[in-house]
RNA sequence: GUGGAUAUAGCGUAGUUGGUUAACGCGCCAGAUUGUGGUUCUGGAGAUCGUGGGUUCAAGUCCCAUUAUCCACC
């Protein structure tokens, strides 16, 4: 029965402005500011991006939405820490959306020092060794702790290689968890003290490779009607090929009308391709990781700054761009500042990765709009594997 | 000038009583890395062992000469 109550402001909106086949731009407004897709999030695993960026550097490179992650900021400094300092934006001093993962990829990348049950994971500290325990409502109070924009389902990311019973136990597990996620974080936004009472959760597909699984789970939580949706558990040892795959079979399964997150990828190709595909949100630790070892992202493919072709290379790391590294310094300085090990090296390195990837999705965002997108992907992906 | 020491890859070094394709670190080159365990991992190229002679079945290794460098002394 409709009562007269003065309806409640809606936390979150999600306003698609074009669409060209099934890539789509949209802009995803929150309690935090706006996000406009396809978007790139730039990881930010310990509340901070690694190589020594500062929020404000964020503001230079053009970051729309950072992510930081549970499980590393469970341990250190300890999401009480982060709460009493008033969340994670005011502890960073970061204003816009934050999307916090909820630990399920340490299920996978920490295979070694956990083990699984049906209340959750039991994780061994990789700083102290310290015992700790993971389910779904701890991951969900932890986000919370933290208040980020958008909380992530706490699941299983499984290898994508994993046998089928294998495979079929741990989705079915993992939908399990989607729901007490649901049911927790219900209950914690509803609580007067919480960071963020408009937080958001993300329900994430699995299946490993298997596609009736990806597509019976995909359906399932699609059920759950969630304000946005991921797929997770791919770029863990399949090809590319495979990838694409499941992504096609999952697609048209998930709500179109919501946000899609293909979690953790990956290449400028991964992305270009996975926009054609209907996703619109990425992540993923190439650029900053990449940017620290010295490769850096051009328009003609990856460079490797560290090798001697540099030496006295006067020009920037890509002609025309306005990141920080390029508007004032030459591939010969930066090679020699990486060669060095001087810190700067690594942060102009991650910052002009950063921008560029940035750069990438309003690319892919104006080509969207202007409905000719296969065509600039097409023409992109061609440009950056012919290389220099 | 006298005495001593050292010469092995671009640099720094290892190499046993002489014994197969002379080893290592850095550097160089090329890969790898996908919801980050913060300087990683895997390959590869590169040496007439200062030079000339000698001993020996066999010399980076022993002997002689020579050159260069370093140290001490006059």
């Amino acid at each position: 029965m409709e009562t007269n109550a003065t309806p409640k402001m809606k936390p979150y909106g999600y306003e698609i402005c074009a669409r060209d086949g099934a890539a789509k731009s949209a802009v995803f407004s929150t309690v935090h500011g706006e996000v406009r897709t396809p978007v790139f999030m730039n990881v930010a695993t310990a509340a901070a991006i690694k190589g020594g960026l500062s929020a404000e550097d964020l503001e230079h490179i053009g970051t729309q939405i950072a992510l930081c992650n549970t499980y590393h900021l469970r341990l250190r400094p300890g999401d009480d820490i982060v709460y009493r300092m008033g969340g994670i934006h005011a502890f960073m001093d970061w204003k816009k959306p934050v999307l916090t993962d909820s630990g399920g990829f340490q299920v996978f990348s920490l295979a070694d020092s956990r083990k699984i049950t049906e209340e959750g994971v039991r994780f061994r500290s990789h700083i102290d060794g310290a015992r700790l325990f993971m389910g779904p409502e701890d991951s969900m109070r932890i986000q919370s702790h933290l208040g980020s924009t958008i909380a992530m389902a706490f699941d299983e990311c499984a290898p994508a290689l994993a046998e089928r019973s294998y495979v079929e136990d741990s989705v079915a597990r993992t939908t399990r968890w989607l729901m007490r996620c649901i049911r927790e974080l219900r209950r914690l936004n509803e609580l007067p003290d919480t960071v963020n009472r408009a937080q958001l959760l993300f329900g994430i597909n699995q299946g490993a490779i298997i596609d009736d699984i990806r597509v019976e789970h995909a359906k399932r939580i699609t059920e759950l009607d969630l304000p946005g949706y991921a797929i997770g558990g791919l770029a863990v040892g399949e090809t590319h090929a495979q990838m694409y795959h499941v992504i096609e079979q999952v697609v048209p399964h998930l709500p179109a009308e919501k946000p899609l997150y293909l979690m953790g990828v990956g290449t400028p190709e991964n992305i270009l391709e996975a926009v054609r595909r209907g996703v619109d949100f990425f992540d993923c630790v190439y650029p900053s990781r990449n940017g620290r070892h010295g490769h850096v992202y051009t328009k003609n493919g990856k460079l490797n700054l560290l090798n001697k072709r540099f030496l006295t290379d006067e020009r920037p790391i890509e002609e025309g761009c306005r990141c920080p590294a390029c508007k004032r310094h030459t591939r010969a300085y930066l090679r020699h500042l990486l060669k060095a090990d001087e810190m700067l090296g690594k942060r102009l390195a991650v910052m002009h990765n950063l921008y560029f990837y940035n750069s990438l999705m309003a690319e892919i965002r104006e080509a969207i709009s202007e409905h000719r997108y296969d065509a600039y992907a097409d023409e992109t992906i061609r440009r950056m594997r012919e290389g220099q």
